[in-house]
DNA sequence: GCCGTTTTCGGCCCGACTGTTTTCAGTCG
């Protein structure tokens, strides 16, 4: 049973109680206990076999009532409570939760009153109008379900960061180019560089109001939702929700402290306010007494304000980053200025795009000090992975490469394969030669963790096994991770000096942020890598540092923050 | 249902927008 599986469970149950109107604040206490399990490094399956139902209750948030329910969840695999709860309530009320602009008290009502049990049973009814005419319901609320249901059958989960990303720059780079603007940027998870994004904020401050009316009509538009004076919410093109929201020059870091988030974050931070006697919203933090305004344009000065260290956007989850703050123990992050070079890049040798001086002249005008060209190995056939006799004509045109220029190497690498039972996919004749190796899994996915575990343990007693790429194998929305113990394999990786890759590709983003958090804990060395197939995927980059900083990762933990001169030394050091 | 420099009971964050309303509930973030 893992803590993501649990997440799902107590994230149900809590939808569950507010279909029941249950009391908010029992509701709040799930929300809060899977918010946080959603940041926690330990997984609570091995804290309940250790230390039983003792040791979840040592869990923040976590106390005896909810405890007996996953300990029981752990056992069995079942949760009775859980089945109660559904069973008592009408049949496919929890489907409408899943239509936009409906929340547990509609679902429940319709649910109840039209007795229907699917998505198309409550679109029927609606178009037969047997809703506008019961109590609180008119021809708007109808129509507004009615479009809410479209959006829900177009079935659209949470987009790629990758994917979101460039849609908020283009986005804000049309405001800016139509207005007189102070300042303007994206918040919510899409600044907390989350792996994946709901919908797109924006915050702006600009004496020009009629920004909204821009906003409103740009060329991205589907539908307009909600248009106000300082908040307007649009349906775009991309299949996304998108929001602006209009705030004074002297509220803005009050707002972008607000609309960044997380949710669970900003809860915490109001109860810290409260205790303080002092109260905090999107427009400002004041005295809670005479309304005397204490801050409001700078994040830095209400986290000051509150007696805390500033805390970074990526690090805003609701976990334990406000006790650290408290206790100034928030390290410096790593940046994407710090990264001196990109360890994760195919070439047209295998399945890449970009010949190798087209990826490296991409790699200097991203300002770095080396590359390294890691293609396939041959049992990759889908890959086009590279014959040892093909290694040799690509060693040959890198050395003529590295020839001409100064300033500026690359590397001769691989991502080679590790195999079945953890050997790697080529002899040591032929890695030894290598300045370094990537290995990484892409057949047998469906192993048990214990095996899995083995196999990766076993590959790192290759002496030449540099890195291990993309570790859990997921694929964002397609591809589970695969089981591991990754406190037997970071345990592994410190005693052999083998690196950890962040893999920043949007569909990947892998090692996960919550997994980073765990390695720079246990002191694993890690790396990011794009994992490139054509030159222009060197700037997602970006989203492998967003990862990155999610896990706590300062410059010390990443490898290629090391410049060119200290990079080969630790390579010619690793190799002894 | 959780929690404690208000500690074992009594609290638990705050505001915009919408629709159907005569003062507010529901939804969202």
């Amino acid at each position: 049973m893992t803590n993501r599986k649990i997440i799902e469970v107590l994230y149900q149950i809590s939808e569950l109680l507010e279909l029941k109107n249950e009391n908010k604040f029992k509701i709040r206490a799930y929300v809060k206990l899977s918010q946080f399990l959603s940041g926690y490094e330990h997984e609570l399956g091995d804290i309940y076999k250790k230390d039983g139902i003792k040791g979840l209750v040592e869990v923040p948030n976590l106390g005896e009532g909810i405890a007996g329910k996953i300990a029981e969840l752990i056992d069995t695999g079942r949760l009775k409570y859980l089945d109660e709860l559904k069973s008592s309530l009408p049949p496919g009320v929890e489907k409408f939760l899943e239509i936009p602009g409906m929340g547990p008290k509609t679902a429940f009502f319709v649910a109840d009153t039209l007795k229907v049990k699917t998505v198309e049973e409550l679109e029927e009814a609606l178009k037969e109008h047997k809703l506008k005419d019961l109590k609180g319901f008119g021809e708007k609320t109808e129509e507004k379900i009615l479009k809410g249901i479209e959006i829900h059958k177009r079935g659209e989960k949470r987009k790629l960061l990758g994917y979101a990303y460039p849609i908020a720059e283009a986005m804000i780079k049309e405001l800016k180019a139509r207005h007189k603007i102070e300042k303007i940027e994206a918040a919510g998870s899409l600044r907390r560089m989350k792996e994946t994004v709901g919908d797109i904020d924006i915050l702006v401050s600009s004496d020009d109001k009629s920004v909204m009316d821009t906003f409103c009509s740009l060329k991205d538009v589907s539908a307009v939702i909600a248009k106000g004076e300082t908040k307007s919410s649009i349906y775009t093109v991309y299949g996304m929700q998108a929001d602006l929201r209009l705030v004074d020059t002297k509220s803005y870091g009050a707002a972008l402290q607000y609309f960044t988030g997380c949710k669970e974050h900003n809860v915490f931070i109001r109860e810290i306010s409260v205790k303080a006697g002092l109260k905090l919203n999107e427009y400002g933090l004041y005295k809670a007494k005479t309304g005397k305004l204490i801050a409001g344009e700078t994040e830095a000065d209400i986290y000051r304000e509150l007696g805390l260290q500033y805390i970074p956007p990526e690090l805003r989850e609701g976990s334990d980053e406000i006790k650290m703050a408290a206790e100034n123990k928030i390290p410096v992050l790593v940046e994407l200025k710090d990264i001196k070079g990109d360890l994760h890049c195919h070439s047209n040798y295998s399945d890449g795009y970009s010949s190798i001086d087209i990826m490296a002249m991409a790699a200097v005008k991203c300002g770095y000090e080396y590359i390294s060209i890691t293609d396939h190995s041959q049992s990759l056939k889908v890959a086009r992975g590279l014959t040892p006799e093909a290694l040799l004509k690509q060693e040959k045109e890198i050395d003529a490469l590295n020839e001409i220029s100064t300033g500026f190497k690359i590397f001769k690498s691989s991502e080679v394969d590790i195999l079945e039972d953890g050997s790697l996919d080529y002899p040591e004749s032929v890695l030894q030669k290598m300045d370094m190796v990537i290995g990484s899994v892409h057949s047998h996915f469906n192993m048990t963790r214990e095996e899995m575990t083995k196999r990766l343990l076993r590959a790192m007693d290759n002496k030449y096994l540099t890195i291990i790429g993309h570790i859990s194998g997921r694929i964002i929305n397609h591809r589970d991770p695969y089981e591991l113990d990754y406190e037997e394999v970071f345990k592994k990786a410190v005693k052999t000096g083998t690196v950890i890759e962040i893999n920043a590709n949007p569909e990947r983003l892998d090692l996960i942020d919550i997994r980073v958090k765990e390695a720079v804990r246990m002191g694993v060395k890690l790396c990011i890598g794009t994992d490139s197939h054509a030159a222009e995927d060197l700037g997602h980059m970006r989203y492998g540092i967003g990862n990155a900083r999610r896990g706590w990762a300062t410059r010390a933990d990443i490898l290629n923050t090391m410049t060119l001169k200290q990079m080969t030394k630790w390579m010619e050091n690793k190799k002894k």
